[in-house]
DNA sequence: AGGTACCGTGGGAGCGCTCCCACAGGTGAT
DNA sequence: ATCACCTGTGGGAGCGCTCCCACGGTACCT
C-alpha cells in the first residue's frame, strides 16, 4: 500500500487493483484470472470474476501494451490506392474473410492503405513505432520494398498471394494454376476451339500461375498454345475492354475467352456485345473470383471461385502463430509456411 | 537517477530518456520538443532534434496513451453489415474523404463494423475500454442505441447525417433538402410533367429531407404533389428495381424519375429498359451521390453531388474540436455544432 | 521427523511516457 | 536594492498493467 496516490476520483474506470481489493486477493491473481492462467483455484477465480462483473472492470489496453510490449492489434496493409481497393471485389471479399476470422480472437484489425508515397511514409512510421503486433499483406507486387521493411523491423507478417515461387514470408494463396486450368478445361469440354485469355498484371505471381494453368490445360488436351491469344490486362474493367478489343482484332473467329478476373470479364463482355457477339452462343466467357459481378452479369458469368473467407481465416491463424513464435528465430528455418487452398469452377450461363 | 534499472539491452528501441542523455538535456525537455511545446529555446530544440534523428527515436504510443490517457486514434463506426458497406459507393467515398482528412493529423483511423449483434457487443467492449479518443458515426438510423452509449461513456462523437431535426450530437450533412429540390427543378426545366421519386429508407432523416425537397420544388412550381408517385426504396439496386416496377404499374405515363441514390437509379434503369422505355427520350432519370456508377451508366446519369470529401474533412475537424474540448462539459451548451454543406447537380445525358 | 516438490498466491519492480512542481536566471517595475 | 514575474529547464510521481520472485501451505517421498 505504499507509494501510489491519486485514487478514488469520481467517475473513473476501475483498475486491476480495485478489483483485487474487492475480491480480497492480490493484483497478480486478478491478472492471472483476466488472462486465463490455469494456476488459479476455482474459488479464487469465481471471486475475482464476481468482482470484475460488479465493478464493470475492463482492462486498460494501453497499460497492458506498455507492460507486456504487445498491442493486440494487427494491420491489414493494402499497397494500393483506396479507390482501387474498393473497386476490386477481391479485396472486399478478402476483408470480409479476415474480419470474420479476427472476430473470433481478441485482436483488433486496422485497415491501412499504402498507395501513395505519403501514405507509405506514414506506414513506415507506424510500423517503426510497433503499433501493431503483426501485418497482413495483400496483393504485393514483385519488387515492393514493404516486406523487407517488415523484416528489418522484425514484425511478423503474412502475405496473401506470394510474390514468387520462393516467397520467404508465410503465405496464403489459392491454387491459381489449378484455377486457370479448370477454367480452360471447362471451355474445352464445352467444345470451344479457339480460347483466348486476358491476364492479370504480369508482375503479380498469381496472375502468372493462372496463365500457366491456361497453357497446361491446352497442352494436356493436345492443343497448341497461340501466344497471340494471351493478352495482358491489369485487373481493371477498362483493361478488360482494351484487351478484348485487341483480341477481336487479332483473331475475329475466337469462340472463348478466359478473363482472369470478373472485373475484366465485365469489360470484355461490353466489347463483345458492341461487336455483336452473343454470349455464350458466339463466344463463351469465363471469369475469375466469383464475385458479385459474376452473379449479376447478363448473362451470369461462369467464374473460378477462390475460397476467400477460408483464406482470410488461414491468414489470421498463420499470423497469430507467427506472433506467438517470437522465439530466437532459429527454430523456424526450413518449415516454410505456405497454405494453398483449392479453387472451384462455378458454371453459369456465359459458357 | 534513483529507481529504474534495466537499460541498455541489445537491439531495443531508444527511449525518451536515452534521447535526453544524448542531447544533454532532461526528459521533460525532450518531451516538450516531441510534442511541439513553444516553451523551449531554439538551441535546445535543435540539439534534441539532432539526437532524435541520430537515434532514430520514435515515441512509444502505449506509454504515451497510458500517461496521457489518450490513444490518438478515432474509429469510424459503420452500423451496417460489411457487405452493404462495400456495395454502397456513398460509404467508400466517405471513407476516402475521412482518410484524406485524417492523414493531415497524427490520428489513426480504425474502421469498425457494427452490423451484427455480435459485432455490436464487441464494439461496446471496445468503447468501454476507451480504446479510441472519438468516434465518427455514419448512417445511423433513428432509434439506434449507439449514440446514447457513446454519451454514457462520454466519448466524443460526430455523426454524419443527423438522425432528426433536433440532433444533439455534432453533425455534418449535405443539404439534402436543396439537393432533392435541385433534382426536381432540373426535371421541371427540362419540361417533364410527371415526375416520380424513389426514396431512400424512411428512417433516415436525410432521405426524408430529399423528399421534402422533391415536394418543395413541385409546389413552388405551382404543381400538385401526387403521393402515388412517391415510392419508398431502401438504397439498394434491388429496391430500385422493385420501386420502379411498381411505379410503372401505377403510372405508365410518367416521364421522369428522381431516384434518391445512384444505386437505386441503376436498378430503376434496368426496369425501364426492360419495359422498353428509352432514357432520356421517354423517361428522364436523375440519381443522387454522383458516384462512379453515375458516370459509367449508359447513358451517363444526371446526379446530385454531395461534397463527400469536404464532409469527411468537416467530420474530422468537428471531432478533433470535440476531443480537445473535454472541459467540464458546461461551457458548450447551446452552441449546437452542425455543418451543412451544399450539393451540386451534375447534369448528364440521362435527363 | 526431515526433506523435496510443487501448488496458489502476494506484491515489488518496471514498462516509457506526461504532468506538474520546483528552481535558476533574466528582466523590469518599485 | 527589493520584489514580482516571466521563461526555460530538470526530474519526481504516477498512469495500470505484466512479469517474476518469494512465500506459506500441502502432499509425497525417504
Amino acid at each position: 500500500m505504499a507509494g501510489h496516490g491519486g485514487r478514488g476520483r469520481s467517475g473513473r474506470r476501475p483498475t486491476l487493483e480495485e478489483v483485487a481489493a474487492r475480491a480480497g486477493v492480490g493484483r497478480g491473481t486478478v491478472s492471472r484470472v483476466i488472462n486465463g492462467s490455469p494456476r488459479v483455484s476455482d474459488a479464487t477465480r469465481a471471486a475475482v470474476e464476481a468482482a470484475v462483473a460488479e465493478l464493470g472492470y475492463v482492462p486498460n489496453t494501453a497499460a497492458r501494451a506498455l507492460a507486456a510490449n504487445r498491442t493486440d492489434a494487427i494491420a491489414l496493409v493494402v499497397p494500393e490506392p483506396e479507390t482501387r481497393f474498393f473497386a476490386e471485389p477481391y479485396f472486399s471479399d478478402m476483408l470480409r474473410g479476415v474480419g470474420a476470422a479476427i472476430s473470433d480472437t481478441e485482436m483488433q484489425l486496422l485497415l491501412i492503405f499504402a498507395g501513395s508515397d505519403r501514405e507509405r511514409r506514414r506506414l513506415a512510421q507506424y510500423l517503426a513505432a510497433h503499433r501493431v503486433d503483426g501485418v497482413l499483406l495483400v496483393s504485393v507486387h514483385a519488387g515492393d520494398p514493404l516486406p523487407d521493411l517488415l523484416g528489418q523491423l522484425e514484425i511478423p507478417a503474412v502475405i496473401s498471394g506470394p510474390r514468387s515461387e520462393e516467397e520467404t514470408l508465410p503465405s496464403v494463396d489459392s491454387d491459381n494454376y489449378g484455377g486457370g486450368r479448370s477454367a480452360v478445361e471447362h471451355l474445352i469440354e464445352r467444345g470451344r476451339s479457339t480460347i483466348a485469355t486476358i491476364t492479370g498484371r504480369l508482375d503479380v505471381y498469381g496472375a502468372q500461375r493462372r496463365i500457366d494453368g491456361y497453357r497446361g490445360a491446352l497442352l494436356d488436351a493436345g492443343r497448341e498454345v497461340d501466344e497471340r491469344l494471351i493478352l495482358p490486362g491489369d485487373f481493371t474493367e477498362e483493361g478488360g475492354r482494351r484487351a478484348m478489343t485487341e483480341l477481336l482484332a487479332r483473331c475475329p473467329h475466337l469462340d472463348a475467352v478466359f478473363a482472369e478476373s470478373d472485373v475484366m470479364a465485365a469489360g470484355a463482355r461490353q466489347v463483345l456485345r458492341e461487336a455483336g457477339r452473343r454470349i455464350p452462343d458466339d463466344v463463351a466467357l469465363v471469369g475469375y473470383d466469383d464475385s458479385a459481378i459474376a452473379r449479376h452479369m447478363d448473362p451470369p458469368l461462369t467464374s473460378v471461385r477462390q475460397p476467400i473467407e477460408e483464406m482470410g481465416h488461414a491468414m489470421i491463424s498463420l499470423l497469430l502463430d507467427e506472433i506467438a513464435d517470437r522465439r530466437p528465430a532459429v527454430s523456424r528455418g526450413l518449415e516454410r509456411r505456405q497454405v494453398v487452398l483449392p479453387t472451384e469452377l462455378i458454371a453459369r450461363a456465359s459458357s
